[in-house]
DNA sequence: TAGATTGTTAATCGATTAACAATC
DNA sequence: TAGATTGTTAATCGATTAACAATC
């Protein structure tokens, strides 16, 4: 059996990055790069950027000349799967909803938020730039069609326990909740949390030992 | 000198969940509550729960009966600083950055959006719920009355670099990024970029990883 | 008391960082 | 060639998990 190269969170965070900046430095000329210095560009360890390249690398580097910067980019879309089309269907169409739902950046990705719902009478039945706000009734029947392998939650925190189960009611596999909610569903259903509370916990916490350090400096 | 516990990112991004659930218990009439329980609760180890535990609270716990869980979610919020007003300002008025100044969550973290910059023509003048969208030319002189401490970018990612260099010129400390850009800055000033595409990166990993081992058992 | 839970110490695991030979 | 960069192996670091004595 082949052994399969595993790979961190943390290392396929960082790939839309080196992605993102080798796009800019391609559209500004540049032909090849190394490690040392993209490292250098997003502040990160070389020998991070050398193994994390070389993961999603079909070719070998060459020593001193580094990688063709056409190659890379085309082996981090291949990686990341950007060629590839993935559709979610997105339940909520508040603010965040449209905003997620109006997100260009997406198309990048290959990643298509195919169906809205909502609960709300007002808004059933209007449109977000190409997409129709649809009832909650109507999940199943146009999950069933549209086979949407991730469901989209942006309804708020007491609704999306019933929206997640209803989610996997109807087939979603993984769920990407945005909802300030601890959702309790069965294990084989991924659930991925974006959650501003930790967001900001974490930013909190960094300026806190920021403002620590400069009082410390001060005396 | 006395040993400052350190807490890791991890560490961090947990304590909201911890939160938000010990607030759900609490409403729903529980007074006491134990790691074991928690811990099943949330689908996290125990030593992790006692660890994160032992770090936020004030007291002990008392073995066979736990923590009181009023005691214990206070301590949470002192430990957030969730009882402490924090201050940011936004830029980039479109739908993302509406949905954050609307975002009401926010409050129960004591996280308040207490101005906010477009250069769109349209928008200036024009109100987000009590706030008024202010020409990105007045950055220096509103931060100078307001002394935010952190400043949100909801821009594009084109203008994402020269509004983070203006917050920086401004004054703030810290960045909230959620443009999908590289910020170079100052090394003393924090960033901390919010990465659709990082996330979308290790949820569709994972799916693609659950889609492999159930072909797998298929065979 | 018995047994569950506590706090804490030790073992394991995995990721990052450092070191280094190979090579263009 | 000289020296920078490559891929890879070893060392370090830190977080998670396991183990266990103390105790209510």
């Amino acid at each position: 059996m082949k052994r399969v190269n595993k790979i961190s969170k943390n290392q396929l965070q960082r790939l839309p990055a080196y992605l993102y900046h080798l796009q800019m430095l391609r559209a500004s000329g540049v032909n090849r790069v190394t490690s040392p210095q993209i490292a250098k560009d997003l502040d990160l360890n070389v020998e991070l950027v050398k193994k994390d390249f070389a993961l999603v690398s079909s070719t070998q580097g060459t020593p001193r000349a580094g990688r063709d910067i056409d190659d890379l980019i085309h082996d981090l879309i291949k990686f990341l799967e950007y060629d590839k089309e993935s559709t979610a269907i997105l339940v909520g169409c508040g603010s965040l909803g449209r905003a997620l739902i109006g997100y260009r950046g997406f198309d990048d990705f290959g990643f298509n938020i195919v169906a809205a719902f909502d609960n709300n009478p007002d808004l059933i039945g209007t449109k977000i730039g190409e997409l129709t706000i649809y009832p909650l009734e109507r999940l199943n029947e146009i999950q069933s069609i549209k086979k949407a392998k991730i469901g989209i939650i942006t309804v708020t925190a007491k609704a999306a326990q019933l929206v997640a189960d209803q989610l996997v009611k109807a087939g979603i596999g993984a769920i990407w909740n945005f909802a300030p909610a601890n959702l309790m569903l069965p294990s084989d259903i991924i659930v991925q949390d974006e959650s501003m509370a930790s967001s900001l916990a974490v930013l909190s916490h960094r300026l806190k030992m920021k403002e620590r350090s400069l009082k410390r400096k001060l005396k």
